[in-house]
DNA sequence: GTTTCGGTTCTTTTT
DNA sequence: GAACCGAAAC
């Protein structure tokens, strides 16, 4: 492979090769559903690696992991080891590595924490529980955290959003404010960044250090952005600013695939881009292999009616099939029994069902599914459930003990594995906490010994284990081996534990051996960690990798099947109030259009068959029976542009 | 004063 | 599940 030149023109059609080779400068590519976006990235990279750059020169940004990880994949079947030091990875996984190397500059040290979700949903209630602000009707962490998250993301102030969301409540957005505040001044006190200050610090360093900034500028001659419809302010900038005035920036997107506006994705970014560089080139990429003519007909027809994007229309190339299917169904049961049993005549007809997907809108739309497959039994099955793999109750107890050792300005990682000790419960984890001086160095032997007098007798057990391994930690340089760390402590103390706490305890020791292998993928405590709090989707991630082995169903939610395809689709409860939702819809008009985005990916990650099942009623949550009308999405196409069955 | 336990309720989308 | 609340147990 290596050395060989690669015939562009042979293995691109003749819109993915002017994108391709498009000159130097800013350049634009719109990309519609499946016209080969990562195939034009990939050959991008290969072009510019053949053209001579320095891969160590080329900067790719994606949104997800997994993008990032194909991608880069891709570029070495194409280029060989040639590709090896690219910069490649998501948003957040390059601010980070900025971060770690200049962290003093925004007031950090390097040995900062990645606060997960989880972990900001804590701080925030405590900080919420401080400032007495704990009538029901004030808003929980999570919304407080969306409002947070927006207003960084967005760049905007939070009394501005916080007016604006509340305006017709109780709630007085200066206590809002109010929580923000000390919010911020707690992960300060932590030395820990959430996702989006690694965003905000990220850009704010190159903002306030224009000499740092020049000298990043100097050392990335070509930026590559996937996804560009989904970046948000904060994202876009930073890459302006990185690339500098006449700098070489290539972005790809899709505007009709801009799915991300609620945590502060903005299209704009993508439909102002040639007004931000007016010398940019602009190419389109409109020819769709992978769908049948039928399903593009469908996808053209329910995005033309959303205002304000780069007008394209997907121009098939694949012969006639069949029109997608409308399937009128009783309920959600109904729908079940008639996805298992198409399923299944599917598969007799040659389809594997790792060909197949099951989509929905939200995680809870699978849950008569999910429990009408595991009674049949017949059909192997994965789901890419709501809770993160590193966001489950084990895990993190686990990595509560590596978090400590690396940063001890931790709190939290000191809350929750004090609260793992018997008779030991927050009260008195918040004491010796405060006893300590904010601070727990367990690698000092003056600090283990204030811990020590500070538990309760039955706590002493776990402790213990915790003792040997800190005491071992500069000894043995347990900071070059988490694996080692963990092992240790699920001997001394966690296995025991997770039996007697939890009713599936093997499955979650299984979780957690293959946690240990995973960390030989990392030379460092550090590198571990930094890598884990960034890796949020592994489990979505490994299912995908072992669906393409075996013969295996996916279920998921229509985010997470972005940028894939399958040749059977199955879209579940495509009824008003369930897809699009009641919530998108009252919010306001960009509501509904994002929500018609995101029925638009759906649709297209079909290449053979789609089904759209319509549930015509579902049980309320007081049992009571509750009508629904067919989705306003398929009442807004013209019936000709499928074919209605009845199921059931 | 704290911790633990057993019930109830609710699930949008993700780095 | 897992977060929340109230009541029992240490």
């Amino acid at each position: 492979m290596e050395g060989q030149r690669i015939d562009y023109a042979a293995e691109l059609n003749a819109e993915q090769q002017a994108a391709v080779t498009a000159p130097d400068g800013p350049v634009l590519v719109i990309a519609a559903a499946g016209t080969g976006k990562t195939r034009t990235l990939v050959y991008r990279v290969a072009y510019l690696v053949e053209g001579g750059h320095d891969p160590n020169s080329i900067l790719l940004l994606t949104f997800t992991n997994r993008a990032a990880q194909e991608m880069l994949e891709r570029a070495r079947g194409l280029v060989g080891g040639a590709v090896s030091g690219l910069w490649g990875g998501t948003f957040h996984h390059m601010a980070n590595r900025l971060l770690r190397r200049h962290a003093a500059a925004v007031g950090y040290q390097s040995d900062y924490t990645i606060l997960d979700s989880d972990d900001a949903r804590r701080l925030v209630r405590h900080c919420s529980q401080d400032l007495k602000l704990t009538d029901k009707h004030f808003p929980k962490p999570d919304v407080l955290l969306s409002l947070f998250g927006l207003a960084a993301s967005t760049e905007q102030p939070v009394v501005a959003l916080a007016e604006d969301r509340f305006e017709y409540s109780k709630v007085e957005p200066d206590d809002v404010v109010a929580v923000h505040e000390a919010y911020e001044e707690r992960k300060r006190r932590l030395n820990a960044m959430d996702f989006d200050d690694l965003l905000t610090n990220g850009l704010r360093l190159l903002v306030s250090n224009p000499d740092l900034c020049e000298r990043y500028r100097q050392q990335f001659g070509h930026i590559l952005v996937d996804e560009y419809q989904d970046t948000n302010p904060v994202q876009a900038h930073w890459v302006d600013l990185l690339t500098g005035p006449g700098g070489n920036v290539l972005v790809v997107g899709d505007d009709f695939q801009s799915i991300y506006s609620w945590r502060g994705a903005d299209y704009r970014n993508i439909i102002t881009f040639p007004e931000r560089y007016p010398n940019a080139h602009v190419y389109y990429l409109v020819t769709n292999y992978r769908s049948v003519p039928e399903i593009l007909h469908m996808a053209n027809a329910c995005i033309a009616g959303n205002p304000k994007q780069f007008q394209k229309t997907l121009q098939a190339v694949r012969e006639p099939h069949e029109r997608p299917h409308c399937v009128a169904l009783q309920d959600g049961h109904h729908q079940a029994d008639f996805i298992i049993q198409e399923a299944r005549r599917l598969r007799a007809e040659g389809y594997r069902y790792s060909e197949m997907v099951v989509l929905y809108r939200a995680h809870y739309h699978a849950m008569e599914l999910q429990m009408a497959l595991s009674r049949d039994q017949t059909i192997p099955y994965v789901i890419t459930s709501g809770i993160r793999f590193f966001e489950q109750g084990h895990i993190k107890d686990v990595c509560a003990l590596l978090r400590l050792l690396a940063n001890p300005g931790d709190e939290l990682a000191f809350q929750r594995l004090c609260c793992l000790w018997k008779r030991l419960g927050p009260k008195t984890a918040l004491k010796i906490w405060k006893g300590l001086g904010g601070r727990c160095d367990l690698r000092k032997d003056a600090t283990r010994e204030r811990v020590a007098q500070g538990l309760p007798a039955p706590a002493r057990e776990g402790w213990n284990t915790v003792e040997m391994i800190a005491a071992d930690f500069d000894r043995h340089e347990l900071a070059k081996d988490p694996g080692e760390i963990i092992h240790r402590f699920m001997a001394g103390f966690y296995e025991d534990y997770a039996r007697e706490t939890f009713e599936n305890a093997e499955r979650r020791l299984e979780d957690l051996n293959e946690l240990m292998r995973y960390t030989t993928n990392f030379p460092t405590l550090d590198a571990f960690l930094s890598e884990m709090a960034l890796q949020t989707n592994l489990d979505a991630e490994a299912e995908v990798a072992a669906q393409q082995q075996e013969d295996v169903l996916r279920l998921s939610t229509v985010h997470q099947a972005k940028g894939l395809e399958w040749k059977v689709v199955f879209l579940c409860w495509v009824a008003d109030g369930m897809f699009p939702t009641t919530r998108a819809v009252n919010e306001s008009e960009e509501g509904l259009a994002e929500e018609r985005r995101l029925f638009y990916v759906a649709i297209t990650r079909a290449k053979d068959a789609l089904y759209l099942c319509v549930p015509r009623q579902r049980r309320g949550r007081d049992g009571t029976i509750q009508y629904l009308s067919p989705s306003a999405f398929i009442q807004e196409l013209s019936p000709d542009l499928m074919s209605v069955v009845a199921g059931g």
